[in-house]
DNA sequence: CTGAAAGCGCTAACAT
DNA sequence: ATGTTAGCGCTTTCAG
């Protein structure tokens, strides 16, 4: 074992309450007393044993980030940002790779993990409001991404709808009468997908345009992969798509990658939106036209509100918080300006 | 708190011992009471807490990956892999983000985690040989990455000096002459960038190529905005080169978008090559062409051997081992096959 | 402002 | 095969 307070407080000759009492700051300690202890600690190189610590706290300081994919960028972009905050905050951040996985997603929810995590920031994708509001865990849990209606939880998320529909009414604006959608398992009505579809019916119906089923591609997954085999289809059909609006930067760079490789052009032919704003789509060629959340406010938020949660502070305002989102246009949609990498 | 080993006791008329080793399995149980013990258990919803098995026994079983970033793709995949192999071990892996930070580095390094991790697996940028051997902590330790020559750890990496060869060998058989280098702080000649530059200068002199110092572009950082401006400026050169070798995926990406808007051809006018095989560059117009690290072994073996050391098992083989890589022909330098993404 | 001591839940050494 | 118990290092009452 290292050096623990028992060394602290023998050297420099005070109980074990005191030196706590230095390294917490929980009581005042008189002057002389702390300069002792200090310079014990700084002589002996005391670090605390946080298993003790946690023991007797009740609590680990561990917090987990349950997302679909590490190797998705945007939740790359989003763990970076949430494990800064939570070391800000005391907390390890741990992650947890649900890999969409039914299994994992409830295991996670009904917390399997007690007593490893102190809280859950959770990115659901299979699991749905039914799931979240029969679990049985009293950990903390605070959602993001997805929409869970009513259930008693933190949320915090973009407004999917209004985010689509910004993406699709750029598509409009450009003049593109037959936009199509890429997303996953639109069937299920409590996804996101199904909250972009939403906002991609209502751009068009708004503009005018009708629904077109045979517009709409459905994939397995999220993936760079899935964007290229859904938009081969979309290209195969008799009247093409001559716009596109992706679920998400991946599924729309698979797209642009589909597009390009049947000899199309971006924007000309077909144009491309996705979103996310992951860096990968500012530096691809063409560049990717995007919706943009405000990925540090989705993490900075989730973690402070489960830390909230977990140490019991009283939290302000509504469950359900939504984060602010922008357009960027870049050459998949409006082409190539000046040339430059924004 | 919540269900205890003294509740299961308790209940299932059988001393704490006794459900240790149920759950446990050190020392062998009677059928039948480890029947009423499970009983029990189930009915009462059992789970150990961590907290005091770490605190008993010494360790927390955390074991951390330091990178200098996340939302670098290739320690996206690397951490994907090595979050899940920890998982299979018993192990919790927690992400160190250095950010490329000397200090970050340094304070990892010299043990700051004491009793929060029982292990780290390290990849090193801004630290160097002497640091490494002037380390103080006897936290376990494994490197991947970088080339510490003679540190008295376990090292994990890829030969840099010849997966370097094998990529300008590759330019040089598609009869390039002019071939660039764009890496960061080639100065320093501890870092894997010295030796990727070695690669470079070696599978040069095979060919009877000269060495032009005008053709090597150093870069601060690794990402795809260094590549984008290392290669303008190679592009602005009187005589640009033909080819570019990159040290990493990414900086490779950077200067492919240099060359496409430059509006010159690739591969025809300047082909491109990079280190990694992130999935980004198979999607990319034009995909790009790159060695390919074994990146499942390379993470792998670290937890493995960093879980042996930490459990004390003895650990047969070099401290350093190499794992292998391939080259993988894309559009950056073959161009445009059949079309079909890989 | 400081000290003494209980006890968080578990594992492992020692008994039986 | 099972039981008893010390003690890991810390925080936090309760005393002074």
């Amino acid at each position: 074992m290292g050096v623990s307070l028992k060394d602290i407080a023998e050297r420099a000759g005070v109980s074990l309450a005191t030196v706590s009492n230095v390294v917490n700051g929980y009581r005042p300690v008189g002057e002389r007393t702390r300069q002792r202890v200090q310079q014990a600690i700084d002589e002996l190189g005391y670090t605390p044993n946080l298993s003790a610590r946690h023991l007797r706290r009740g609590r680990t300081g561990l917090i987990a980030l349950a997302i679909p994919e590490l190797t998705n960028p945007y939740f790359a972009e989003l763990a970076e940002i949430a494990i800064r905050e939570a070391g800000r905050l005391g907390y390890t951040l741990v992650m947890e790779n649900t890999a969409s996985a039914y299994e994992a997603e409830m295991s996670l929810l009904s917390g399997a993990q007690r007593h490893v995590i102190d809280g859950l920031i959770f990115s659901p994708v299979r699991v749905g409001r039914d799931e979240v509001l029969a679990r049985a865990s009293d950990t903390p849990l605070v959602l993001i991404g997805e929409e869970v209606y009513d259930a008693p939880y933190d949320h915090i998320a973009i407004d999917n709808v209004a985010a689509s529909r910004l993406a699709v009414r750029h598509l409009v604006a450009l003049g593109r009468r037959r936009i199509a959608f890429i997303g996953a398992r639109v069937d299920d009505d409590r996804q996101a997908a199904h909250l972009r579809l939403r906002g991609y019916r209502e751009a068009l119906a708004e503009a005018g345009l009708p629904f077109r089923p045979e517009l709409v591609a459905v994939t397995a997954q999220f993936g760079r992969r899935d964007g290229v085999r859904a938009m081969r289809d979309l290209l195969a059909l008799d009247e093409p798509p001559d716009a596109v609006f992706g679920y998400n930067d991946l599924i729309a760079i698979g797209a642009l990658r589909a597009v390009t490789e049947a000899g199309r052009a971006v924007p000309a032919d077909v144009a491309v939106v996705g979103i996310d704003d992951i860096e990968e789509g500012r530096f691809g060629t063409p560049s990717l036209t995007t919706i943009a959340p405000a990925k540090e406010e989705i993490a900075r938020l989730a973690v402070h509100r489960l830390v909230a949660r977990i140490e019991g502070t009283a939290v302000a305002g509504p469950l359900t918080l939504q984060t602010p989102f922008r357009l960027i246009e870049r050459e998949s949609t409006v082409g190539a300006a000046d040339g430059a990498v924004r």
